[in-house]
DNA sequence: GCGTTCACTCTACAGGCGTTGACCGTATTG
DNA sequence: CAATACGGTCAACGCCTGTAGAGTGAACGC
């Protein structure tokens, strides 16, 4: 690879990287293209030439994997449901928090939610019999969002305290009394 | 009351429910001065007058009723929690949704949201006995949050779909895996 | 009835924002 | 080695925002 494209290749990846700390942090709204640029100590016009808007830098600093992999049994997700919480006791990835973050004040965000969770809904109901498994499923994500967005986003204290572990021992009976169908 | 009284007071109260409505469908960023003083009828001018400040206006326009009453056991517990997704079927006060929608973007929304579900967990903590109550409280709160941001923020399918008493169904023995410290 | 209060409007300002187009210098290419 | 392409900067525009201050006319208190 040449000299330049290296280059090129390396500061847009600090803006991107710079970007999503940005909105994980401040949201849509309140991140500007300017402290995006200074904080990739970049001049703001540069952001704008390789991204071509806000909204797009947004969206290149927001894509993101698919959270869950596979299908099992019950037990099974459950388990996988509480390891999302944060991926083995690490941080999730910024570009999921910069999403989350807006994803109550900004239309594209929401979207962009929207269709994620129901990705994961989608999937979670294959793990799921009877015939409100959607349902149940749309629940289970709902539940994980609720608790991460307290933990994550709104950092509330009594969260903060506890271990991934204790949290999760106390979700699991939970997740599984939604998750199991009587059989 | 005197004239000019009644007829400021409704004013204030046609301002007030007109940011209401404003905060709660695009948060607290998105909405103008001016976008709230036209639904109101009035002039921008006259909202700084009231209140002081687009802040200002966001305070008055959030100010809030406790959203949980008395305390008992923990089945009473759980049923207050799913009754509280959305009283009786009607819908949360706007005054609530507006604090949601901001409580991720804005700095004062977000403090104010933490004193909220602060005093909720407490509250549904009294309620929980064992060691771990304040996290169990937490987590049934952060549950309830996430449900609600789902179904009325997100506005998933999923959710919408399903009936109130569906939802309840579903979440009732959830819930009581985690209130329920063993006996 | 007359001076005052007060609900309400008009006009304007200052600052920050996203965005643009011209420009500079160096690595690339033939 | 000359012509070009391209990473990167500079300065500026137009817009919208929250906010301030002066002004107006009708309800009030005496």
């Amino acid at each position: 690879m040449t000299e330049r494209a290296q280059r090129r290749r390396r500061t847009e990846e600090r803006i991107l990287a710079s970007a999503r700390s940005l909105f994980a942090e401040l949201g849509f709204e309140r991140t500007t293209i300017r402290a995006v640029a200074k904080a990739a100590a970049v001049d703001p016009a540069l952001v704008m030439q390789y991204f071509g808007s806000k909204q797009g830098l947004f969206s290149a600093a927001v894509r993101v994997a698919p959270p869950l992999a596979a299908h099992g049994d019950t037990d099974e997700l459950v388990e996988q449901l509480v390891d999302s919480l944060g991926l083995k006791m690490g941080e999730l990835p910024q570009s999921s928090l910069a999403m989350m973050r807006s994803m109550l004040t900004h239309p594209e965000a929401a979207v962009e939610a929207r269709a994620v969770l129901s990705r994961q809904i989608a999937q979670v109901a294959e793990s799921i019999t009877g015939d409100d498994a959607r349902l149940r499923a749309a629940l289970l994500t709902t539940i994980m969002l609720g608790v991460t967005v307290g933990h994550q986003l709104l950092e509330l204290d009594e969260l903060r305290a506890a271990s991934q572990k204790d949290i999760a021992r106390i979700l699991r009976p939970a997740l599984r009394a939604i998750a199991d169908t009587e059989e």
